[in-house]
DNA sequence: CACCATGTTCCTTG
DNA sequence: CCAAGGAACATGGT
């Protein structure tokens, strides 16, 4: 579920419900996912601790917290990998079944579930500095793109997944902002040329802003309904029926092999690059 | 059984 | 030293 985008309305959708919350309790089911920290040393910092704000920066969550007992605040950072969500649920709801960390707070919890176990909630904070600019920032510039792209014999696409040339992109917006700006995945990163660094640069920050805008394009069900039904999840952004159609007119390429280009009617086509899958069309694009 | 999956880190190779 | 590429991590869907 999470690239920039993602997070970033998930971030938005939980900080009002933790601001203010304490911490009562935690049991991580997992251990791998609070690592380095052990298991006691974890709920040990962070029981009694209370929520005190929330952002986000490039795929990352960042929580802070007050401790009651010592002073200054603790800093919490998540991800959620390839498969994490994160949650708030009463607490009497069945948990998921592979539900890794849960927060007691009172009436509610928060719950961190992940299938693969790729996520990670911990107190390094070391990742967040290998970070390039958040790309909805004005640090990122079309300037700032030319250049890191300048020296690079990388295709375009490998170099946008790169975390510290910019925070927040994925496979998923890689191929989405180069389908917009009408480029080629395979184009070396030092061939482009002026006109296409900047129309590459408005396409990434257009395509993220505009999948923060509709919520969401991906399926992100992080949390429950607050309706009687109970069991009954939420999902953001999308629901099963109707909803699915947003879901596939917000990606343009993406997943798209075989289906015609909304543009031209060309076949969508997939590729392999440094073992992950880019999708394009191999008449707009250039 | 085969291959695919929204991510990051570690290790090897050049 | 650095850039680039691949494997590993773990589970599930098709």
């Amino acid at each position: 579920m999470p690239e920039l985008p993602e997070v970033e309305v998930l971030v938005r959708h939980l900080a009002p419900l933790l601001t203010g919350r304490t911490v009562r309790g935690i049991e991580v089911r997992r251990a791998k996912v609070v690592a380095p920290t052990s298991v006691p040393q974890f709920r040990q910092a962070l029981v009694g601790a209370q929520f005190r704000n929330l952002f986000r920066r490039g795929k990352y969550l960042v929580f802070e917290l007050s401790s009651p007992h010592a002073p200054g605040s603790l800093t919490l950072v998540g991800h959620l990998g390839m498969t994490g969500r994160l949650f708030v649920a009463r607490r009497a709801q069945p948990r998921p079944k592979h539900a890794a960390v849960i927060f007691d707070l009172g009436q509610t919890e928060l719950v961190f579930e992940d299938t693969r176990y790729f996520g990670r909630l911990t107190f390094d904070t070391a990742p967040l500095a290998r970070l390039g600019p958040e790309p909805l920032n004005a640090e990122f510039t079309a300037n700032h793109l030319q250049q890191a792209l300048k020296r690079s014999a990388q295709p375009i696409k490998t170099r946008l997944l790169d975390q510290s040339l910019l925070a927040g992109v994925g496979n998923i917006y890689a191929s989405e902002a180069l389908y917009r700006a009408r480029l080629s995945p395979r184009r070396k990163s030092r061939s482009l040329t002026g006109p296409e660094v900047h129309a590459l640069w408005r396409a990434i920050r257009d395509v993220l802003a505009q999948a923060i805008t509709w919520g969401s394009t991906v399926p992100l069900h992080f949390g429950r309904s607050n309706d009687d039904t109970g069991d009954r999840l939420f999902y953001f952004g999308r629901s099963p029926g109707s909803s699915e159609r947003h879901y596939t007119e917000r990606l343009r390429v993406y997943d798209c092999a075989g289906r015609r280009c909304p543009r031209c009617g060309t076949a969508i086509r997939r590729i392999v690059q440094n073992g992950r899958s880019t999708f394009y069309c191999p008449a707009c694009q250039r």
